[in-house]
DNA sequence: AATAGTTAGTTTCACTCAAAACTATTTGCA
DNA sequence: TGCAAATAGTTTTGAGTGAAACTAACTATT
């Protein structure tokens, strides 16, 4: 079962749930709150989207994510592919191991400095790149089409308002 | 070091990250993807808050949500603290057994069901999360600072709109 | 040119996780 | 009543994780 998969609602004996607060003079409800509600969000979607990718082309997710970044890009570091994606340099050097295992990455040694390698897709990795990225898109599409344009674009201008606080020591 | 604190972008040699795109025909990028910005901010929120319980208090994720719930309903099963904080059995019963150990749980019988259990805080347990709670809403309400309330109540109306549509298989 | 310090990337380690297997209990139904 | 199926919760298992240690290569300073 997936994490938040609770398949059915027990059908019978439902739920007693204790009553909200009395007890609690916090005021805090966790639906209500924002770091869990997006917590929530980002895993039922990152759930939902990886059948495209790991289902399908047996790609994890922070495989996916060099693969996007170097469908956009062309040619990356390791560390400007850890850097673009967001995650740190051991999870990025895992996840290159395998992609070249599954021919997917090709992986050259860096002429101007021999620690560091240039990474781009081998063809078998763009045909994938070109068969997901379409697919990614249009599952995107479709969840968006849950808000107005202007409600989408209000929430982009949020988020980035939101990760700017956040990095700024907020 | 954390996964995306990159400390300091590097000083020398700065990058010269391949342009975007000119390959790429499908017209993805990823720092306009939902699902990756998504996760990047639930990940930034997440680390950051996590100070507040972790280092303070030793919680982990799970065993806060699991706090909050009970601070919220007083008693709970280990099925409904699984619903209601998003996670799957096994590890709300991992997270209920390191929170007896640490005296912050009472697991008590469940005089209707002999599989169940009623979970309550502890004394000590509801004096942790009457300290925790309140820090947790100063920050959040320090974090939504980054947003006017008209934002900030969109933020939460798409969040409805996204989780539904994800839920009703979108 | 020697060396101290930094950086790129890999590997190790201890831990966490989700999924599946499992135990104990309860329910549905004959 | 008796027995199959369902449910609550725990444990096991294999894979993945972040942090830190590590190797190799580079840079800056003298």
């Amino acid at each position: 079962m997936t994490e938040d998969a609770i398949k059915t609602r027990p059908k019978i004996a439902p739920d007693p749930l204790a009553p909200p607060s009395s007890h609690d003079p916090s005021g805090l409800t966790l639906d209500a709150f924002l770091p869990y509600r997006c917590a929530v969000l980002a895993e039922k979607i990152s759930r939902a989207l990886s059948k495209l990718y790991t289902d399908r082309f047996g790609l994890s997710i922070p495989e996916w994510r060099i693969m996007a970044n170097l469908g956009v890009h062309g040619v990356l570091s390791p560390q400007q592919a850890a850097q673009l994606g967001h995650m740190d340099k051991a999870k990025v050097s895992r996840a290159i191991a395998s992609m070249v295992d599954a021919g997917l990455l090709r992986r050259d040694p860096d002429p101007t400095d021999n620690r560091a390698a240039q990474l781009r897709l081998s063809d078998r990795g763009v045909k994938v790149y070109r068969d997901i990225a379409p697919l990614a898109l249009d599952w995107e599409r479709e969840l968006l089409a849950a808000l107005t344009p202007d409600e989408a674009a209000a929430l982009h201008s949020s988020f980035d308002k939101l990760l700017n606080r956040l990095d700024t020591g907020g």
